[in-house]
DNA sequence: GACCGGCACGAACGATCGTGCTATTATTCT
DNA sequence: AGAATAATAGCACGATCGTTCGTGCCGGTC
């Protein structure tokens, strides 16, 4: 199986090399395993994208950097990018799971809103723009690109995933 | 369950109201329920948003009807637009169920393009844009409005989609 | 040496899964 | 009417699911 929904004791417990209850017993039940991964994979995903583009100057450098680590992160997770995979599955699974999901979303989301913030601060952006509307874009120029990278197998995700950066960019910018 | 991977002869034939067996007699495997089901859909999605739109003039009127439609589809799809949920499932699990979906998207994504072509035929757009780039922006903004409205029942989604499109119109537009 | 909490184990549970086989019932054709 | 054909039901199979239970091992504390 795949996905944070698919997921077994018993697949995991072959690949860990335990006993299922063994491995049942740490977390006491699928949802709290469910949990651990999508914690585990915000850590990683702090560290691989958020973090580093942190250093780099406010404003449009800084978001160039989100970028280009977000589409890293989605090109290395093997099965694709487990907040996608979750949030498709999970939309309408009410429980703790959903709305963990919720939270770290809308949570990014804000970030990139902030960001955009920024960029108009520093006078990268136009100071009118709406930076939320801006997220929206943004998010969904790389739902776009997991879409085509996993999916179709478009061996021009990638080119397409920057032009349209580019073209958001711009509409953006003074 | 939920999803094209999580249908099950038995969830569906007690809906039904048929025996699991009855039920299973009529597909002969998991695979070809679930090809029916994408059938069905694919020719739904004909119905609902295709043949609606080829009724309006070429160019962004057809465009425009075409987007409408679609978040139409969207909205009225209990449980998510299957093939967006399909996409996901099954995005790393070969098989004919894949092939077909992947068929389906093509043709989608190249219907889009046409569009986009039509489009600057009739002096709606410029001439030079590329026509593949405005399917992946398109398909992206879409992408990002299912995201919205159902991970995170945002009641802006389609605010926000209408903006995406108009920026996007505006941009391909002379 | 007795006792303890934390870990991991094997076994088993009820449920559901996809998929076969074998009847039985409906429908259609001659 | 009877024969042929299709549709549905009944039942069972091996597998896997999440979960529970009882048990043993191992390091530290009294």
């Amino acid at each position: 199986m795949v996905g944070l929904a698919g997921l077994s004791f018993g697949e995991l417990a072959t690949e860990a090399q335990m006993s299922k209850s063994g491995l049942f017993a740490h977390y006491r039940s699928k949802e709290n395993l469910q949990l651990a991964v999508l914690e585990y994979a915000q850590e990683r995903f702090y560290i691989q994208v958020i973090s580093p583009a942190l250093k780099k100057k406010r404003g449009v450098p800084r978001i160039r950097a989100l970028v280009a680590n977000w589409v890293k992160w989605e090109d290395g997770a093997a099965g694709g990018c487990v907040f996608l995979a979750a949030s498709v599955d999970f939309d309408d699974r009410p429980g703790v799971v959903r709305d963990y999901l919720w939270k770290a979303q809308k949570e990014w989301l804000d970030f990139l809103s902030k960001s955009a913030r920024l960029a108009a601060e520093a006078g990268d952006f136009r100071r009118e723009i709406d930076t939320a509307q801006f997220a929206y874009e943004l998010y969904s120029i790389m739902l776009g690109y997991a879409h085509y990278k996993r999916l179709l197998g478009d061996r021009k995700a990638g080119q397409r995933q920057k032009a349209a950066l580019e073209r958001l960019l711009a509409q953006y910018s003074k």
